[in-house]
RNA sequence: GCCCCUGUGGCGGAAUCGGUAGACGCGCUCGACUCAAAAUCGAGUUUCCUCGUGAAGUGCCGGUUCGAGUCCGGCCAGGGGCACCA
């Protein structure tokens, strides 16, 4: 009835434009069904769609289907993060416009997205660069300016004197602008700000409501915000001025010895004035790497301005240093330093012999024992005035109340989040809907004249940002006094895009950027899935910007995404020549365990499992693999055997595997016999078993769990002697792989007589009285150790299953006449005989 | 430096609540089919030995328990994140 072999290339085509001429993927809003709004995160139009890419569309397809399956409305759109640098790069270096290039790569993505067959609605599909999405991001950036949420202050940029342009922080190489080789220079630039800093507390605390985000994300959020508490407070200084401190350990401060400023400090710019020595030691601290891990084994440097600063409990003085583990911005760019309860001030104290002294011990009897490295302290205070006897959090309480009450300092919470920049002096971007002029300021672009498109006649011949000198563009009149005005030139970070994509995908109106009922029909996302790359910057923006809208009233909803899962890499081996140089693996063959240059037969040495990347020639392309195996099999793989958040080695044999899985499924939904009569209840309860499990991991996301269910029930179908049951279980079966290999399932379903398209159908109905086995198999343990293993009666009684086990021929024998202490019995699962 | 995660066969991994460790897949070995190969089908595949159906075994050391991959304490290794954040 069937080909012998499943042919993809066929297959692949036929189905898509069944799915497209069916509409089958299209969310209706106003279903009556339950609401699934499934979203990956959309890819930049780069102009191919990575591997990665395809795992992560597989499990959101996989999910999406299942849930139709399951009777949902579901919503899974695709659309394109289409702004940002690489058009530009494009532009300068192969003359192309950035818009035909984003275009042309857009529609070659989507052609490979269409290929691997993923369940999506894109009658929604936009991209960030039409101006039909951009211009209602202008209104929405108005709605936030209105609402006090945007503001302009100077701030430092990477500038490129050559380029004329500024810098991305990874354009800037060893000091080095990347395209001009150009030392690169700070410079202070009015720009445009968010004020995420309002919504700080906000963030943190509806982290705690994100109860199906990973543990991980949260933290790493939670870490961004950097809440902390503490008291800050002036030291007097000996030269007649003073400086503040902030701490979060003020119950330490009779354990001070010194107080340490930033380099860039009004204090220590203030000592380098008169002290050529302190201006090159503050000139040396700017110097070296400025990553954290760089820095923090950087030794600890300090310079002893000779000030002091008179401790406000003891009186004494405590010398002033400049060191160069003080940071400027955060809190007041100043520390006391508590050697005995600071890991930092400790390793400075020791290098500059200043006194480490213990003001916290574990009892009030250790006191006096060594110091030898900083201790967190969590016990009791000791040396320490009036402080002596409390705990640590009493102590800091006592510290605080103390100091506001003599009116030196104050409890204060600073947090380590700041305000969003959101200017990029650059074409391809969001314009900003403002304008400038010289008698009325900075004033909005009225509503009615959005969106600002950006002009489409451009030069990127020169250095610099083409809406600057474009000869036109930026020449308006004031839309409040009608005077020559000019434009805000500068466009928004991408990142802004990326902040309501979403809601756009749930609602897209023409007149407004989404409709607020709609948007409640379908969020919060149900399933947000991406790379844990974004896990702070996208996401907290994303709900940075859901809350500020909600709080515009243009949305009710707090959190825009429900549930989060965050997928691991694609990993593929490395190669490399005997010269050192990278090699692809389509120049590498296998010979037993050596590896050859397929070239010259030349030794390869066989590098660590990496992930893939163009720089180590490690890339397999989706394209090509697909044209080899079929969309069904290259998604089968992407799902079998890593678990999603864990990095998935690709292999060839795996593939390949993979491709015999997807001919092995066909054969057996050839062996489908309508006409098949005859019971076989063994087969039919795997069958029904295979059906809950299926579902449990899928919707636990496991779905490396759900393919092995799947290829177990393939196994056990195949081993069955025909009959009803057996022709159920293989209908079953295509089922239960149909959210996973579509393509298969379509032909199968249809070669089997199935009604409609398989995208339609329901998923299977368990059976709850097959789920249950008659006869379990009891582990026999004699002190813990397996001795038997034998087969009962489910639900047998403890005292029985205990006689049975006592019976047992090997437990006698493991026994050895050993008197019996006490016997241990699982129902169901074991017996455990203790002598 | 700090924080987080992960360590199970040759490989990817499974094991619900502490209850038969190694499901399922890849690879490999042997066999069937074939003139042959591919494809397919069948059997086997943690280690060790005295080959019994013994012993050991989930990174290492210890603990709790009748019983630990799972819980607790201390290490080690690999990976990821970061902000010297006071």
């Amino acid at each position: 009835m069937t080909d012998a072999r499943f042919d993809p290339a066929h297959a692949d085509l036929r189905w898509q434009r069944a799915w497209d001429a069916a509409r089958c993927f299209e969310a209706d809003s106003a279903s009556a069904r339950p609401k699934r709004y499934v979203l990956e995160m959309f890819p930049y139009p780069s102009g191919r769609i990575h591997i990665g890419h395809v795992r992560n569309y597989t499990m959101g397809d996989v999910l999406a289907r299942y849930r139709r399956m399951r009777g949902d409305e579901v919503l899974h759109p695709m659309g394109w993060d289409a702004f940002g640098m690489p058009a530009e790069n494009a532009a300068m270096e192969q003359g192309v416009h950035p818009a035909g290039w984003t275009h042309a790569n857009i529609a070659a993505m989507k052609a490979q997205l269409r290929r691997l067959g993923f369940a999506l609605d894109w009658s929604r599909e936009f991209a960030t660069c039409d101006a039909s999405y951009y211009g209602h991001e202008q209104a929405l950036f108005l709605d936030l300016y209105e609402a006090g949420l945007v503001y302009r202050r100077a701030s430092a940029v990477n500038w490129d004197p050559v380029d004329r342009t500024v810098l991305a922080n990874e354009q800037v190489i060893d000091g080095r602008g990347w395209r001009s080789g150009a030392v690169v220079e700070k410079r202070q630039l009015d720009q445009w700000f968010l004020r995420i800093t309002a919504f700080a507390e906000e963030l943190l605390d509806g982290l705690g409501t994100l109860e199906r985000w990973p543990e991980k994300v949260r933290l790493m959020q939670e870490n961004w915000i950097g809440k902390s508490q503490g008291l800050a407070f002036r030291f007097a200084l000996s030269n007649g001025e003073s400086v503040e401190v902030y701490t979060t350990r003020p119950d330490t401060i009779f354990g001070a010895s010194f107080v340490a400023v930033a380099p860039d400090h009004p204090v220590a710019q203030g000592v380098a004035m008169n002290n050529c020595e302190a201006a090159r030691f503050n000139h040396r601290c700017k110097q070296g790497g400025t990553s954290a891990a760089e820095v923090e084994t950087a030794e600890k440097l300090g310079f002893d301005t000779g000030l002091g600063a008179r401790h406000p409990f003891t009186g004494a003085y405590l010398p002033v240093f400049i060191a160069n583990f003080v940071l400027m911005d955060y809190g007041t760019g100043a520390v006391m330093g508590v050697p005995g309860h600071d890991g930092r001030d400790f390793d400075f104290a020791s290098k500059y012999g200043l006194p480490i002294l213990r003001v916290v011990a574990p009892s009030a009897d250790a006191a006096d024992a060594p110091m030898t490295e900083a201790e967190p302290g969590d016990a009791v205070l000791v040396h320490s005035g009036f402080l002596d006897g409390m705990g640590v959090e009493e102590a800091k309480r006592a510290v605080i109340a103390r100091a506001e009450a003599e009116g030196w300092g104050e409890g204060k919470t600073v947090w380590r989040l700041r305000d969003w920049g959101v200017s990029r002096q650059r074409y391809w971007g969001t314009p900003i809907p403002f304008i400038h002029c010289a008698a009325c300021g900075v004033v909005p672009v009225p509503r009615d004249q959005l969106p600002v498109t950006l002009p489409e006649d451009v030069d990127f011949s020169a250095p610099g940002n083409p809406l600057e000198r474009h000869p036109t563009w930026k020449h308006v009149a004031c839309p409040q006094c009608g005077a020559a005005a000019q434009r805000e030139t500068d466009t928004l970070d991408t990142f802004v895009n990326s902040s309501w994509y979403f809601l756009r995908f749930a609602s897209q109106p023409a007149d407004r950027p989404f409709d607020p009922d709609e948007v409640a029909q379908w969020l919060p996302v149900d399933q947000y899935i991406g790379g844990v790359e974004h896990a702070i910057l996208h996401l907290l923006y994303a709900r940075f910007w859901t809350r500020a809208l909600a709080v515009c009233g243009k949305i009710s909803v707090q959190e825009p995404f429900a549930s989060l899962f965050t997928q691991g890499m694609v990993t593929h081996e490395t190669y490399r020549a005997g010269d050192g140089s990278w090699l692809s693996p389509s120049e590498v063959r296998r010979e037993g365990d050596d590896y050859l240059r397929i070239e010259d037969g030349s030794p390869v040495t066989l590098g660590r499992m990496e992930k893939m990347s163009k720089s180590k020639k490690n890339v397999v392309d989706p394209d090509t693999i697909v044209e080899r195996h079929g969309a069904d099999a290259v998604r089968w793989f992407m799902l079998s055997d890593s678990p999603p958040e864990r990095d998935l080695p690709w292999s060839d044999s795996g593939i390949e595997g993979c491709a015999r899985f997807v001919q092995r499924l066909w054969r057996l939904f050839g062996q489908f016999d309508a006409a098949a009569e005859g019971e076989d209840r063994a087969l039919a309860r795997k069958t029904h078993r295979a059906i809950a499990a299926t579902a449990e991991d899928i919707e636990g996301l496991a779905f490396n769990k759900a393919v092995a269910r799947i290829y177990e029930l393939a196994s056990a179908i195949e081993k069955a002697p025909p009959s009803a049951d057996r022709s159920a279980a293989i209908r079953t079966l295509l089922l239960l792989a149909a959210p996973m290999m579509p393509y298969l399932a379509e032909e199968g379903w249809a070669a089997m007589g199935g009604s409609g398209l398989v995208a339609n159908a329901a998923w299977p109905e368990v059976d709850p009285a097959l789920l249950v086995e008659d006869e379990v198999t009891i582990a026999v343990q004699v002190k813990g150790k397996l001795r038997d293993t034998l087969t009962a009666p489910r639900g047998l009684p403890q005292a029985e299953l205990e006689a049975l086990a006592l019976a047992s021929e090997k437990v006698q024998r493991s026994l050895d006449g050993a008197a019996i202490r006490k016997v241990i019995v699982v129902p169901d699962r074991l017996v455990n005989i203790v002598a």
